[in-house]
RNA sequence: GGACCCAUAGCUCAGCUGGAUAGAGUGUCGCCCUCCGAAGGCGAAGGUCGAAGGUUCGAAUCCUUCUGGGUCCGCCA
């Protein structure tokens, strides 16, 4: 149930009955009619715009329309009013019992309350994280993880089939570096003194895996060349890496459906067919690139190499595919990457980048319109940067120094709830100061403690409601006597929770699964208040002394805000909590 | 030189892809527990939505230019 798709059914109905009266001419294209809550309540329920926006095709005035439509959705049992208001408004009200209703429906409907069918079924791909094997997580990468693997959710939840992807970059140079850094641990491991010279990976993470490959292979590559040991080491250390990724996902509750290996692209032939496809396309050609302005690289000289045509698909300037020496960019397996996704049938593709990888959004939007030719939608989510502040400065993460932040800090900090509804309270292209002293803090500042509180309270009432005797067990809900709830502070809650279905589908349709924060706080915001007009309106109490039938649909009204917050919390990957310590 | 992102209350941020008198939290100042959890509630004060133009019934939202801040701009990944 979706109150306010319900509603604009009513209206566009309306309006084509007012066509084949006459009222209306033919031919007009309603795309634009919205009905949405108004800004301020006192308004009405819902608002439309349909009059504003039909005035011109109609070539008729604001108002007319307005009245005419006014006076078609009065019949209607469901609207108490409809009052033209400022320039063409139509404001209405909606009875008592269509928001009884929105209760009920929440109870039958349980947490399936709010899924939709917008993706009918769509197959989409959801890339995120997609860290270096180099390393643990750190907190920039937190971000990604969360925000890719919420968004992931609210698809699923949205009536998306979903697959949760990681692109392990285990094919360039970088992988060499770590082979070469886990060497010198091993040398370590063997009583060697071992200096990391630049260009080497010096932190303390590798020396388990230093460890771990003296158990292996004892002291055979002691002194050996390079050669002899780097594809075994190479192996050994990714795979040790991404079992460290691994775990730090699974301290998020993150768990992917597929981890893709950038190396497989090689020697398969699956980048030269993706680059053949292109050239088919003829967006594949030899030629020099301009110098890149601005600062000016050292050792810069013109080059002829194979380039990628992407300014024919929106770029700003071609693409090398190919090095001078006719090995691949990093840019080829990027774009057989991609390929892959696009034959393996997905309908959209999302990709999660950090904002350091802004500069590369263009060219991967041009690689996959130029692959399907435009039928395969690409959105990239850049997630701006997180600073991380700690007793009120700037916590600097440096590198070379050592001195970074990994994802299993923070997490074990401030705990894997906190970390994701932190991250999920802010626009991905927002930048983010995270403060860990602020997120410890459970009074103040911090909304995820006001929404668990929130749900905390509705199932402490109803403990409270079992003890007292006057609730047996939760299926006298589905008996409660709705009508019984028409305090406007009680409706004020329903309304609230009529607009769940609506909030989601926005928050699917524009990949931002923030709003879904953003309403669970309104939301708790509402049961809260609610609770303290108990205080001094008794009849408003949860639990009423004297009436039984009162007592059972007040809790109903609560347990409807349990399972939208149960709902909402769970599209975020955060528990609802069932009490507060 | 160029690309992308940001700029909204003292501070941190929302603002439903163009709607009405721009909203929360926090901070400041007042109230409210004999009470279903005060980890809460109610109220007050606080704004030329960075600036200037433009588009139209209507702009924080779209377009142009500018000013600040961030990220980036090699055949590295």
């Amino acid at each position: 149930m979706n109150l306010f798709a319900d509603i604009r059914t009513l209206v566009t109905e309306s309006l084509s009955a007012l066509q084949i009266e006459g009222v209306l001419p033919e031919g007009l294209d309603f795309t634009n009619v919205t009905v949405e809550p108004p800004r301020d309540t006192a308004h009405g329920d819902m608002a439309t715009n349909a009059a504003m926006v039909l005035a011109k095709p109609a070539k008729m005035k604001p108002r007319d329309i307005a009245d005419a439509l006014a006076a078609k959705l009065a019949q209607d049992p469901r609207i108490t009013s409809a009052d033209v208001a400022g320039p063409g408004f139509l404001n209405l009200r909606l009875a008592a019992s269509v928001w009884q209703s929105v209760i009920a429906a929440v109870l039958e409907q349980d947490q399936a309350y709010g899924r939709s069918s917008l993706g009918q079924g769509k197959r989409v791909n959801v890339e995120y994280v997609s860290a270096n094997p180099t390393g643990p997580l750190h907190v920039g990468h937190t971000r990604g993880a969360v925000f890719g693997d919420a968004l992931a959710s609210l698809l699923a939840f949205s009536g998306y089939d979903v697959t949760r992807e990681y692109y392990i970059n285990d094919g360039g140079g970088q992988v060499d570096v770590l082979a070469r850094s886990a060497y010198l641990r091993y040398l370590e491991a063997h009583g060697r003194d071992v200096e990391f010279p630049e260009g080497t990976y010096p932190a303390d993470y590798l020396k388990p895996v230093g460890e771990a490959l003296k158990a292996k292979y004892g002291d055979q590559f002691v002194d050996q060349s390079e050669a002899l040991w780097i594809d075994e080491f190479r192996l050994f250390s990714i795979n040790a890496m991404m079992g460290m990724i691994r775990e730090d996902l699974a301290l998020l509750g993150i768990e992917m459906d597929v981890f893709y290996s950038e190396k497989s692209l090689y020697g398969t032939g699956k980048i030269e067919a993706a680059l053949s496809t292109l050239e088919a396309k003829g967006l594949i050609y030899q030629g020099v690139l301009e110098p890149p302005k601005g600062k000016m690289p050292d050792d810069w000289e013109a080059r002829e190499q194979t380039l990628f045509k992407s300014t024919d698909h929106g770029d700003d300037v071609d693409r090398a595919v190919k090095k001078s020496d006719g090995s691949w960019t990093y840019f080829a397996p990027d774009i057989a990457y991609h390929y892959d996704k696009v034959e393996r049938g997905f309908d959209e593709l999302i990709d999660i980048f950090g904002a350091d990888h802004g500069g590369y959004v263009k060219r991967m939007k041009a690689a996959v319109s130029a692959l399907s030719d435009g039928k395969v939608p690409l959105d990239v989510k850049l997630c701006q940067l997180v600073k991380l502040f700690k007793d009120g400065s700037e916590f600097k993460m440096s590198k070379r120094a050592g001195t970074f932040v990994t994802l299993r800090d923070v997490v074990e900090a401030v705990g894997p709830d906190v970390t994701r509804f932190m991250l999920l309270t802010r626009k991905n292209d927002q930048g983010f100061d995270f403060d860990l002293d602020k997120a410890l803090d459970q009074s103040k500042d911090n909304p995820v403690f006001y929404v668990q509180y929130a749900n905390a309270r509705i199932c402490s009432t109803m403990r409270k409601a079992v003890e007292e005797a006057m609730l047996s067990d939760e299926a006298a809900f589905s008996k409660a006597d709705l009508g019984l709830i028409q305090h406007d502070a009680q409706l004020a809650v329903a309304k609230k929770l009529a607009e769940w279905p609506r909030q989601v589908e926005i928050a699917a349709r524009t990949n931002e699964p923030h709003r879904i924060a953003f309403f669970l706080y309104d939301l708790a915001s509402e049961l809260h208040g609610l609770y303290h007009l108990g205080k001094s309106e008794k009849g408003l109490r949860f639990l009423n002394d004297s009436s039984q039938s009162a007592t059972h649909a007040n809790l109903a009204l609560a347990k409807t805000v349990s399972i939208v917050i149960s709902a909402g919390l769970g599209i975020l990957g955060v528990k609802p909590a069932q009490e507060m310590r």
